[in-house]
DNA sequence: TAGATTGTTAATCGATTAACAATC
DNA sequence: TAGATTGTTAATCGATTAACAATC
């Protein structure tokens, strides 16, 4: 059990994308540097991560295909996971398309929808079964990971459902804080809060812009220079 | 301009959340203490959160309500910012159907397609317009929020578009790292990438039980107590 | 060899937590 | 008043960055 920081493991995915492109242009070296400058963090970073799976080649940089398939190993990518979907609404659907899953070694196994107009039919590939049989399910197929993608007022009690079914992982997508137990993992997506934090990082932009521009009417009515932003 | 730490506005939606139960529940006021729990953060860190807006009340915590309002008013909540989705595919039909937005002020204003199939129909409110469109619209418009949900090998080159046509913050769904020059604000969403995170922590989590479990037939057979877990 | 790049330790930076005086 | 809770400073913790010897 190689223990890895999970800030570090944050970071594997990344690299690995990269990776990817990189052996796709035939490249079989990269180093730490131009690693780090396509992910802006620092080029020791960038070897105190890969340091924990693996060694690099002094002065050609780090092999791109065995680097690949460290992370692979680490993340598990080769070993499918499946997972239960509570919700196949417009939210639930686009998660069952979503591509990107796959390559990380996650199968949506079966949806679950109240509504019986949805329940029934074959989404994408996947089977969506009625809510009822949810709890059952999970138990009896050993399912470990929940993805919660239910209206916000019912989130709660489909995570306790799934708890009490024997999951231990639940990913949340309803705009809403869960809770469990402390042995269950979870994530809460929350994409408004996202939406928050892009909205405020835009508008202090805005402001700085503008800032720089009265200083230039400024500039020009009185023949100072600008002063220099801080760095 | 207050100026209000990025940590601290990641936060700020995921109180108003809770206050807004609270609301519903007819409490008038809450104490750091409280919030600090259902955040599973330190209570002084509440209060230094919530100082940089307004000043709580001695003995009774900070008023539920004033606190909403105080939050909404600095993430700009009720003034609606709109943005353009390239992508109507089932990724971009979920962002237009995702009732979480609204509440924060983000309006798609329109969705672009390159699918001649997509593009003309109205989804979930949102007219979907040609792909062609989205560039002239964008500078037309004046908008300043572009949402990508287009196939991953497109997504770089439609983000450099937005970025000619005058879009200053691109929020990325396709699972890359997009690039765009400094003054653009980028924030890549990467699913797969939380996936691996989870999927990680969860194994993690599965091998401690296991030695838990280990530890526990050890002790079964020779009598020793069992160790106590680190803390 | 000289040069490039790794691996790793120490320094720095930033965020969270602990502590406690102020106060209603 | 006594007690609860804030506001804020100092201490701690953890992650990133800088520096540099090792090495191919």
């Amino acid at each position: 059990m190689p223990k890895v920081d999970v800030v570090t493991v944050k970071r594997l995915p990344q690299y690995h994308q990269i990776l990817q492109k990189m052996k796709q242009r035939g490249r079989e070296y990269v180093s730490s540097e131009q690693l780090a400058r396509l992910l802006k963090v620092d080029p020791s970073l960038v070897r105190k991560d890969l340091a924990c799976m693996m060694t690099g080649v002094q002065k050609l940089g780090y092999p791109v295909h065995l680097t690949m398939k460290k992370i692979e190993d680490l993340l598990g990518m080769r070993n499918t996971k499946e997972a239960f979907l509570a919700g196949a609404g417009s939210l639930g659907q686009a998660l069952m398309a979503y591509t990107g899953f796959k390559q990380y070694g996650l199968k949506i196994a079966a949806a679950f929808d109240a509504d019986p107009a949805i329940a029934g039919k074959i989404v994408n590939g996947i089977e969506v079964l009625p809510a009822e049989k949810l709890a059952d399910l999970i138990s009896r197929m050993n399912i470990k990971i929940g993805i919660i993608a239910v209206p916000t007022d019912v989130a709660q009690e489909v995570a306790d459902l799934m708890v009490k079914a024997g999951v231990l992982a639940i990913w949340n997508f309803a705009p809403v804080i869960l809770h469990a137990p402390d042995y269950v993992i979870v994530r809460n997506e929350n994409l408004a809060a996202e939406y928050a934090k892009l909205s405020y990082k835009l508008e202090q932009s805005l402001c700085r812009r503008s800032e720089v521009n009265e200083n230039y009417v400024f500039e020009q009515t009185d023949g100072e220079p600008a002063l220099p932003e801080g760095k």
